[in-house]
DNA sequence: TTGAAAGCGCTAACAG
DNA sequence: CTGTTAGCGCTTTCAA
């Protein structure tokens, strides 16, 4: 058992409330008695256990996360900003994820809250009916959405404008001179910012006169989307550019395209949704609707101390949207 | 405040002890007193307080993770790996990393020590060199190195064998015709990885009778190799084929050749190590060699969780080492 | 500036 | 099967 407070105060001769003043607030410690405190803790090798402090301070400076997998890139890097941002801030990060499985969402939640963490950041499958959500509402405990969008204005959120972002993805398409453009895209229900993202490839459609074409929807970005664009062997079957609800799933479909034996861009153009930073390094370069997937995790992170730190909601935007950007790149061609 | 176990105890009519008792293990209490706590716990939305309960049982069913960055892949999927891993074993996980600051290394094992974690999972910079190790060796605090293969044959690790791996890949490379291989590497002193893939690579030559070519180290993998490369516009100056001590760096050379106006593979092939995942679905294909990333944060935690389990060191295989493979890809040309 | 004392939520003897 | 009790490490009044 690693050495207490009580063994410090020991050693040094004094009280454990003074040890513990020194650690809380060491201006209010005597020069004197500091050297000998801090000559015990060198002595004893003490570290304070946040456990006790935690159970009687009634904060733990922990936050949760929950996100859905670290396979996408995306959700990492957010990840990454989240930690980053929280060392910065003295907070520590609990880190959960759920698979995509929305029933794994609440359990993921609930071991966090028995943690005492003082507040959750996560990226659910649908934030306008996620029981979760409530739970957290209903306990009181700040939390701050990543990447979802939620229509309820009360919620705290980061995320890029999706509707838009992948309006001015398709927007670029039509400018390079693309009509026939057809979504792919992960599952709707598991994904509200797809359901986001198909309203904007509908508004820039109907806003260029263009007929929307069926969002073709497929079951995981396990990369089998190949039976789904079978069809596009066929060239009057196939669209001008396929434009896809995230950078792993037009990474999937390009690489089954090309199994079919289509290329790309010549065949058909690929335009993505994320901006993984993978996409720029290959060849041609994956153009895409880019997000700021590590700066999303660091407002968010720095969203939610704020929460924390004002006990009653206040201040501060609500729902904040990052600017994004739209990457030209090889996998689109110019048609005409 | 959220309910506490008392308040289940009031409410239920029971003592606080039968309240953990139907917590801890349900069997040792009646049914009926049993319905009743239970009751009053969905009443009263009860949840245990972790800080608690780790307090007084001194241990916290959470496990610490150090790695350098979450923008490598390889990282992200070990982490995916251990967390999923504890999600089934029950344990929960904390996360930090270092991005690649030796200095950053001890700190980060501290936090999580204050924490109390009853074990730690981490990837450091070098593991003979490491007063982090030494800290958590001293303290008796369980532990399991992840990437790293330490020389002292007493650490807890799981890896590929890298020097192993690297002769293979190396020895692909040969196998296809190549002769003038040349490795490209990220700062040794900041991965000791990195060095034993030198060796690799400096066996394989020797075995298959050829020079051994000066090894090319970058600061980073921000990208920035071309100022390095710059001497391959000289078929001359140029190896036939690059061996990249990590895939990211193979990608970034890549691109950079590229920029120089080379083919990849036609004018220089490429060979990375890691084998993320995306490599597979560029094209060409990226050759590397491949290391199973998931499954060695599984196998991971799985060690720390039965290290946790026997105070005193016991059984169990010591330095675990994953099978590797080698993948072929279209980066790398028959050359003859 | 310091100490004494109470208590955060929980578990583990020990009785009964 | 259940209750009583003590105490894990720490902070925080309240006094001195």
């Amino acid at each position: 058992m690693p050495p207490s407070i009580k063994q410090v105060a020991l050693q040094a001769g004094v009280s454990t409330a003074t040890v513990s003043r020194l650690l809380n607030s060491p201006a209010s410690v005597s020069a004197e008695t500091a050297g000998k405190i801090n000559e015990a803790i060198a002595a004893l090798g003490f570290r304070p256990n946040f456990n006790g402090r935690n159970l009687r301070a009634g904060r733990s400076r922990t936050v949760g996360v929950v996100v859905p997998t670290l396979s996408n890139t995306v959700f990492a890097q957010c990840l990454q900003g989240i930690e980053l941002a929280a060392r910065t801030l003295d907070y520590s990060v609990m880190f959960t994820a759920t698979e995509y499985r929305q029933e794994d969402e609440a359990a993921a939640v609930n071991l966090l809250l028995s943690h005492r963490v003082d507040g959750v950041i996560l990226t659910v499958a649908d934030a306008s009916a996620s029981g979760t959500l409530d739970v957290l509402d209903r306990e009181g405990i700040p939390y701050v959405l990543t990447y979802n969008q939620p229509q309820q204005a009360s919620r705290l959120s980061v995320s890029v404008d999706n509707r838009a972002a992948a309006h001015d993805a398709v927007a670029h398409l039509t400018a390079l001179g693309h009509t026939r453009i057809q979504m792919l895209t992960g599952q709707f229900n598991a994904s509200d910012r797809a359901i986001q993202r198909y309203h904007g490839y509908l508004d820039a459609m109907r806003a260029h006169g263009l007929a929307p074409m069926a969002p073709i929807e497929v079951p995981r970005h396990t990369g089998l989307t190949s039976a789904h664009l079978q069809a596009f062997s066929d060239p009057q079957q196939r669209p001008s550019a396929l434009f896809c609800s995230n950078d792993l799933l037009a990474l999937a479909a390009m690489r089954d395209l090309r199994e079919l034996g289509l290329r790309v861009p010549e065949d058909i153009s690929v335009m993505g949704f994320d901006g993984i930073p993978l996409g720029e390094m290959m060849s041609p370069v994956l153009a895409s609707a880019v997000q700021p997937s590590e700066q999303i995790g660091e407002v968010a992170l720095r969203t939610l101390v704020a929460a924390i730190g004002q006990t009653e909601g206040g201040a501060g935007p609500v729902s904040q949207t990052l600017a994004h950007t739209i990457r030209h790149g090889g996998t689109v061609r110019v048609f005409s």
